[in-house]
RNA sequence: GCUGGUGUAGCACAGUCGGUAGUGCAGCUGAUUCGUAAUCAGCAGGUCGUGCGUUCGAGUCGCAUCACCAGCUCCA
């Protein structure tokens, strides 16, 4: 007898070599029907695995990762069983459950078109009503190659399976499939599937490789699961910043100015300079100064930063300047380190914060370009902190506070920290820099009281750093703020203070944004408020909507009002009812507004209606003006 | 850059077998004077992304090219 104990602490004791799928049924038919897999001792496991010894057992559903990961790999192998009948000469590539759903990549002359979906699809539904057993077998080294004779990309990752691996195998009806598991018992027990599309993907991921074509599904134990999943992804494109921008009238791209170059409109600019107002004015607080630099600079500035050495294919090509090479710039830094280098400093400037919104030029892969989020000319909130070794760890921390305030103050409570370490191979810098950086950096973090993944060797060549990614609404991450060391341009600019013992020293130089770049920062902000902003961001912060012509004027005065207090205001004199003008404020996502009749114009108010609240009733005009001003000074969302 | 898809009025879309382009919203004009998510009527708006080709004839078929979309690679 073996003894279970399972996840409420309770124990069974069982025959030894009980299959999963037994203790399962012993609890309760119900949990049966629904489990999926079994989390033996922290490994997941199929259902119809023996156990043989005394473990910790969890039955997992399709409520768990680990019993959706098994759904949907199992999935996979279906597709591929499909496509392996429909198109016999594919070679196998591999297909794994990923975070919604799985896909599988094949290796096929032809690429699969919609058509071939469908066709795939309908081949899938039949392979579940034949409801085929799933069963698991172990090979040999040998055996396993001699099996896999035909699949070429199968064979490759047998051989670089470590030698004591075991080598195991699925097979349901006529396919087999090298895998290490876990898997559903029978086909049958996948219910509703989608193919959601088609896409070429590079073998193990590497673009010198052959191209494979990759085919993403989802799958679910109901449909009415699956429609769920299709409705979330329609809601997520309603939130999309980019149909959000064009029907808000924020910015737009034209054909004709040039891929990844934005147009703000009036409204985005609005919105623009509210979030580069605040930038500003807690740069000042926080002790930095602001600086301005060029748009292009000389060939040779790029030479000694390295840029053209290492950054080349990223920047737009040169142009020619009586007979000189200028470059547009990529990065703020060299003109930030000109600044330095203008005059000579002693330890007692130090440590210098210079900041600018500086508009950047990289040009991107076309395919990889998207909306705000990716673009080909972009405004970097950038700025460089130069800093003698002891004041090191000081400024860390107080970056990274400020980084995290600055975060708050737009709404992003949820973000994830990454901090880079030294690459392996190829670095500048001594190792006792990158250690004494990479702790300042790990105890900045720690001292905030946060945490952080580590990213070992992910730091770039010339430093390690901090990288903060917000999560959305969505819970989508986007990388915005950035803490980077530099061992590389410090050097190559011989950039030197005077030390109390008349010696030069080399600073440390830090940059950092913490927005990242104004373009994407503004994209995942709309999406985070789906357009709805916070009065004190919103382009239009009141609109006024007069009921008749006859109170026009009195809208206007409470305009000009609002004006001389910096709100945003319009009226909407239309010859329209209010219902219509009311439904459009909605639309535009206007986050108050004014509705003027006689009843108003008559004792001196107006009747607001919160885009959130609906008719919070009326109140004196002044009363109003208070009120949202004071929302726009303390950012009330 | 790579694989696949898309491109028709300001926006969202329809357009069959190749026969010279339509709907809704927005816009403009007029009527309506109205209290919390769409008042009615009329008008105007298009070299069908661009170029070349096939054809008596191309939005529709072919090739090229540009842009966008999804994914891969890369990245703030």
């Amino acid at each position: 007898m073996i003894e279970i104990t399972l996840k409420d602490g309770s124990k069974k004791s069982f025959e030894k070599g009980t299959t999963i799928l037994d203790i399962a049924k012993s609890i309760s038919e119900g949990l049966a029907r629904a489990a999926l897999a079994g989390e033996v001792d922290g490994e997941v496991k199929d259902l119809n695995t023996p156990i043989n010894k005394d473990c910790q057992l969890n039955l997992l559903t399709f409520d768990s990762e680990g019993g959706k990961h098994t759904y949907w790999h199992t999935t996979s192998h279906i597709m591929a069983q499909a496509v392996k009948r429909l198109f016999p000469n594919v070679k196998l590539a591999i297909g794994p459950a990923i975070e919604n759903g799985f896909y599988y990549d094949f290796d096929i002359d032809k690429p699969f078109t919609p058509d071939d979906l469908k066709v795939i699809e309908e081949e899938m539904k039949k392979i579940i009503k034949e409801n085929l057993p799933i069963e698991r077998f172990i090979l040999s080294r040998e055996e396993a190659l001699k099996l896999m004779k035909d699949e070429p990309y199968k064979i490759e990752l047998i051989n670089e399976l470590p030698e004591d691996a075991e080598i195991s195998f699925y097979k349901q009806g006529d396919f087999t499939d090298l895998c290490a598991g876990p898997h559903l018992p029978s086909t049958g027990m996948v219910k509703a599937v989608k193919l959601v599309q088609q896409a070429g993907a590079y073998w193990r991921g590497n673009e010198n490789n052959k191209m494979l074509q990759r085919i993403y599904g989802i799958s679910f134990p109901k449909a009415s699961q699956l429609e769920e999943y299709l409705k979330m992804i329609e809601e997520a494109e309603k939130r999309d910043h980019r149909r959000l921008g064009k029907e808000l009238g924020l910015f737009s791209f034209d054909e004709e100015v040039g891929p990844g170059l934005v147009l703000w409109h009036p409204k985005g600019a609005r919105v623009r300079m509210r979030i580069e107002d605040f930038w500003r004015q807690e740069h000042i607080k926080n002790g930095y100064d602001i600086v301005y630099t060029p748009h292009i600079g000389r060939g040779k500035l790029w030479e000694t930063s390295g840029h053209l050495g290492f950054y080349k294919e990223s920047m737009y090509s040169a142009m020619d300047v009586d007979g000189q090479d200028f470059y547009a710039k990529p990065m703020n830094c060299p003109f930030h380190i000109a600044i330095y280098n203008s005059r000579l400093h002693s330890y007692r400037d130090l440590p210098l914060r210079w900041a600018e919104l500086g508009t950047v030029y990289r040009y991107e892969k076309s395919g990889v370009l998207h909306g705000l989020l990716r673009v080909r000319g972009f405004t970097q909130d950038d700025a460089h902190l130069f800093c003698a070794p002891d004041q090191m760890p000081a400024e860390i921390r107080r970056v990274l506070r400020f980084c995290l305030y600055m975060l708050n103050s737009f709404g992003f409570e949820n973000y994830k920290i990454y901090l880079s370490t030294k690459p392996k191979e190829k670095y500048v810098g001594d190792e006792s820099m990158w250690e004494a950086a990479t702790n300042a950096l790990k105890e900045a973090v720690l001292a905030e009281g946060l945490e952080c993944d580590i990213d070992e060797g992910g730091g770039a060549f010339y430093g390690p750093k901090i990288d903060i990614k917000i999560k959305d609404a969505l819970n989508r991450e986007w990388q915005c703020s950035t803490i980077q060391f530099d061992f590389n341009e410090p050097e190559r600019f011989d950039l030197t203070y005077v030390a109390p013992d008349g010696t030069r020293q080399r600073p440390y130089m830090i940059h950092r944004a913490l927005l990242g770049s104004i373009e994407r920062f503004f994209g995942v902000l709309l999406e985070h408020y789906a357009g709805a902003f916070p009065v004190w961001l919103a382009p239009v912060q009141a609109r006024i909507l007069p009921i008749l012509e006859s109170h026009h004027e009195y809208a206007n005065q409470i305009a000009e009002k609002l004006r001389l207090h910096d709100v945003y205001v319009e009226v909407d004199t239309r010859n329209e009812k209010i219902g219509y003008k009311i439904r459009e404020v909605q639309m535009d996502k206007v986050p108050y507004m004014l509705v003027i009749g006689d009843k108003e114009m008559e004792s001196g108010t107006v009747s607001v209606r919160s885009r959130k609240d609906g008719d919070i009733g009326s109140m004196p005009v002044d009363e109003f003006v208070s009120r949202i001003v004071e929302e726009i000074k303390t950012h009330a969302r």
